[in-house]
DNA sequence: TATGAATGAGTATTCATTCAT
DNA sequence: AATGAATGAATACTCATTCAT
């Protein structure tokens, strides 16, 4: 459900093993070297060396170079969406305070698994034009965060929603480029931001 | 102490007027670029086309494309640091609230002077490799916002200092990328952020 | 006497039908493309799926691109033959108007069938290096014309022969190009310039 | 007057002699690899080795590899209608068939002083989307003998002209191709073609 | 000092062809 | 026989930088 005529959409949807495996293989050349060279370093060449096939098996997965860095972006968002919801669901019923909190490490545990990964794709989904699934799993996280603030009562929850997510980043991205990893600090930092704008006396 | 042999510093420090104005039109030729077609569109052809001299002439007063970047973000270090000395000595005496409206409040007059601007240049700063003047703007920013913290009596104050700035810059920069320009609006929940940080009732 | 080992000709007579059929489908695709996109469109990709089959396939039936556009000329050309040798015998006996009539009918009939292709084909047989039996083809049909002038008493058969192949594929080719598809029109010029290269009153 | 956005049109005009020399070493090095290995040698890299020149000069003067092409076309069609403007003028005054000889003279003359390279570029002008100079240069030419069929009382002259040149291309084509070079003789057979098109008795 | 012509390594992308399954 | 994944040389084009004038 997945292809279509876009230079942002895989190109083919691997049936085979084998198939599958190499377009793995590239989306994971390609989040390697965004991690330690940045965009810069993302050349179609260098991801198909190292990724182990030719440039011509790249482009029989991906249209263009933007194709394969908006596939990182879509995984990476369905993964947070996922995560996301799963803490917001277990925090179901026990007070803002406790989904706050839930959010919070969840978001965290995303940005400290693969940190310069992360960074990097959520500076490239700022230039890239995403395609419509992309999109819709952005509106489904904001939705989801504007929900719990609603059912908490929280005022204006569309602009709350937005300057928490805002500053959070703000505050994990610093933190990352900072080379910080201590999950448990930076947890502490970031409810103490979040609470602090919500008023909440944490 | 300003000239030397590095790619990041510009090439001849201008006494001349003429080398002054051409200096600066190169300058404002690549800041306007910015704004326009972001980092992508920076070619040094360009900006020397936009700036009225060939492209011999502008290396000859900037050894690399990169310097001319350098430049921008040095002088905008430095623009927003006068910014903050004179707001925080505005507010000397008059309580911890007072002093962050002011840097809340210069903060934000900076960015949204040029934003398209600030915002490219904040981002280039990332991944260019500073030279020590900027190093060192920034490093007198983060003492002059550790001071305001320490003499208030703010706990942790060099963390408490980057984490501010980190979740201002986040709300900042998404604020300003969604074509916000309510100065008003951006100021109160700004201030809201760092106070909520910080523990003051607002 | 049609396979060898050159690149242009087939690479297996085909005997069964699934092979013959699987072999028109790869040339009617190939025509197809020609008609719709030009030479320029014609990847064997392209031309693999749209006749529904893999390249692999498709490569076990013409050892290399050129072949199938040779085969497709190789086609035209007989088909051409054919219409030509009819038109002869049709008109023998009956003066050199009528079998010059008979001739440009045949020929306009052909190319007016699919005129695209007639022209793409005829396009690319000039860049092709073709095999014996189309070059066979192509002496038979001028030859067959020489016949027809010397037998009504024309100077200079082959020469004049060769002017009046010439001038015809001009006209056509531009009526062609133009959009033109009037074949009475058509005919008409076709006869008249033939009929006044030859000095007949028409 | 000539340059514009195109990418069909030279983008620098050489003022300086040096400019003005690489200019023509390219369109000459293009010139001659048409004469020799017709449109698929064609590389942009080609040329500029063997314009003696690197790609990147080549890039300076023209947009695209199809602006070489174009202005070759041009080039060739500027000298043509100015060959005919002349033919035409000497020939005022004394008869059509003193005009079509003309014509065809001139038209011969241009067509054999560099055979390869006027039919490969006439095959490339079908292909090409052509310039606006361009465009007018052929809608001159085919006023130019219009003009001249109906100052002399021939019917139907935009169609006559039409097939006229038609056809005289379909035979100078062929005569090429065939490696022809007999000026005389081939100039004898075209105005046969040509007067007996028009009903002359040549 | 200024100019702008020239450079050439580097980039994304295509496509005829091969070959393991 | 058939498939389609994989190959990689080739192509058009860019852009930071140099250098002769």
């Amino acid at each position: 459900m997945n292809a279509s005529k876009s230079r942002l959409t895989p190109r083919k949807t691997p049936r085979q093993e084998r198939s599958a495996a190499t377009c793995a293989a590239i989306l994971e050349a390609a989040a390697r070297i965004l991690e330690t060279s940045g965009s810069a370093g993302l050349t179609t060449n260098h991801v198909a060396m190292l990724a182990g096939v030719s440039v011509g098996t790249l482009y029989q997965y991906f249209p263009a170079k933007e194709a394969i860095l908006a596939e990182l972006v879509r995984q990476m968002r369905q993964d947070m969406l996922a995560d996301f919801v799963g803490a917001v669901r277990e925090a179901e019923g026990k007070g803002l305070t406790r989904a706050v909190d839930a959010m919070v490490s969840a978001s965290l545990r995303h940005h400290l698994r693969r940190p310069a990964l992360a960074q990097a794709l959520e500076h490239e989904e700022l230039e890239l034009k995403l395609d419509k699934e992309t999109v819709q799993l952005k509106a489904d996280m904001r939705d989801l965060i504007v929900g719990v603030l609603r059912d908490h009562g929280v005022d204006q929850p569309e602009r709350t929603a937005f300057d928490l997510m805002s500053l959070s980043r703000g505050i994990v991205d610093a933190a990352v480029r900072a080379g910080e990893s201590d999950f448990d600090d930076l947890q502490a930092r970031l409810r103490r931001a979040v609470a602090g704008y919500l008023g909440i006396l944490a």
